[in-house]
RNA sequence: GUGGGUGUAGCUCAGCUGGCAGAGCAUCGGGUUGUGGUCCCGAGGGUCGGGGGUUCGAACCCCCUCACUCACCCCA
């Protein structure tokens, strides 16, 4: 098996067997957004370098080393996005949106681009559900954000789920609790481990989401002894009222959360209010989706000051547990033509009447009888009819429900009626299920 | 980006110390040109991920490379 070409490295396809389950999860998506009041935008795939590098940060993991940075024929300096939320603003500002009305209610989805090395859901190419709610500095726009974001994975069958949720803050707020910790860890610093002696350095805040076991002990000694400060210590009064009214806003609305103190968001841009969702059985990428405020992003893009919140929900990640856990979207009733030697001209004319109405297969290699049926049988198709010689002349057909092994003979003109009642009849069983 | 592991038929995998590339499942055909998914018989299908090296001889040893995967990093 040696293929001159393969997908490149992190990109993947979807064959026919998966998209199914992909469709599903979308359409079920969209009936949710539908409900909630959201409206489609669709920005472009790439944009200019500047425009992601300035909001995402400089600094941050997405512009340093993970963007797909590319010049084109005209000497642009253009990326592909590697999310959604910097292009959808930029389109809010050029279209002039805010002028329209005062609060938009946005989504998005499509593929995003991130470079790094791939893993089993982590993707170079992968897929976001994007949401943003412009205009409204209001508690409960982060609430009813929230409560989009864990009713769409309730859609898709997801019951156990836990937002993590937390407060970032203003950068300058975030920027003292930083020097904070640095104060905190600075006599610890030979008990850290290396990789959190460096983030001591560049971001002392990532010590607190630390996987090694020294690091993990040393924060919990800190805690026990209350030296410990959370970053929630360290915002001001009026971050921290909206805090606390987002939070009464999740207690009200019936929404499952849990505070964590480390949680940051690894965009610039957030302000006040982060969340995220993760699912363990997807090992080390078990972040699902993930959100927050974004008070400063418009005005950074030469907008006048506007608040924001939204998330992004990754949906190779999100279908990957969906498939773990052996959900499988619902599939029709299929229907099989097997015509004889002398049935196959009219069999190729019925096939195209049915599909008017239902799904059909038909046999285009006038295979023998025996080869038909045996691919009938495998194919799973739930009626097979069957186009005998004899019956045909006298204008009549097969019909074999290949769930119960019945079968009967009736009137070529009676067999859309009698399909449809059939099919109409399994659809009420499924019902009362 | 760092460190490990794995690449043999469409799929899951055997293949001993270097000695003619295998099995099961799947596919196709036949048994059965008018009743399938059971059974029986048969067939096709491989540059052993790719390139180079060592050797009389490499799926096996060495180097490079590509891809996947696990743990980090980071996040979706």
């Amino acid at each position: 098996m040696s293929v001159k070409h393969q997908a490149p490295r992190g990109t993947r396809d979807l064959l026919p067997d998966e998209t199914p389950l992909w469709r599903w999860a979308e359409a079920a998506a969209r009936g949710v957004l539908e409900r909630y009041g959201y409206g489609e935008i669709r920005t472009p795939m790439f944009e200019d370098y500047e425009l992601f590098a300035r909001t995402a940060g400089e600094s941050s993991d997405v512009v340093q080393k993970e963007m797909y940075r590319f010049t084109d024929l005209g000497e642009r300096q253009l990326a592909l996005r590697p999310e959604f939320t910097a292009g959808v603003m930029r389109a809010w500002l050029e279209s002039g949106l805010g002028g329209r009305a005062r609060v938009h209610r946005l989504w998005s989805a499509g593929p995003v681009f991130r470079y790094g090395r791939p893993a089993k859901g982590r993707y170079r190419q992968f897929s976001q559900l994007n949401c943003e709610l412009v205009g409204s500095a209001a508690p409960g726009a982060d609430v009813e954000m929230i409560t989009l974001f864990v009713d769409l994975y309730e859609a898709w069958g997801f019951r156990d789920l836990i937002v993590l949720v937390n407060s970032v803050g203003q950068p300058a707020s975030r920027r003292a609790y930083g020097e904070r910790l640095r104060e905190v860890f600075a006599p610890h610093r030979e008990a850290l481990s290396a990789d959190s002696q460096q983030r001591l350095e560049t971001n002392p805040m990532r010590i607190l989401d630390t996987k090694d076991e020294k690091d993990l002990a040393l924060l919990a000694t800190l805690r026990a002894n209350n030296a410990l400060p959370t970053l929630l210590d360290s915002i001001d009064e009026a971050d921290r009222a909206h805090w606390d009214a987002v939070l009464a806003g999740l207690e009200a609305a019936g929404v499952r959360y849990e505070v964590d103190h480390g949680l940051v968001r690894g965009l610039d841009y957030y302000t006040r209010t982060a969340f995220e969702v993760h699912d363990r059985s997807l090992a080390s990428q078990s972040a699902l989706g993930g959100g927050g405020r974004y008070d400063g992003l418009i005005e950074m893009l030469g907008g006048a000051p506007t608040p924001g919140v939204g998330f992004a929900i990754g949906m190779d990640r999100t279908l990957l547990v969906l498939q773990q856990r052996g959900i499988q979207a619902a599939s029709g009733d299929v229907v099989c033509l097997v015509a004889m030697e002398g049935t196959r001209a009219a069999a190729t004319a019925l096939a195209r009447e049915l599909r008017r109405e239902f799904t059909v297969e038909c046999d285009v290699e006038a295979r023998g009888f025996s080869a038909q049926m045996k691919t009938a049988g495998k194919s799973g198709a739930r009626f097979l009819v069957i186009l005998g010689e004899d019956e045909w002349a006298r204008g009549e057909v097969a019909l074999k429900d290949s769930r119960t092994g019945t079968q009967q003979t009736l009137a070529r003109i009676g067999l859309a009626d009698a399909l449809r009642a059939l099919t109409q009849e399994t659809w009420k069983q499924g019902e009362a299920l």
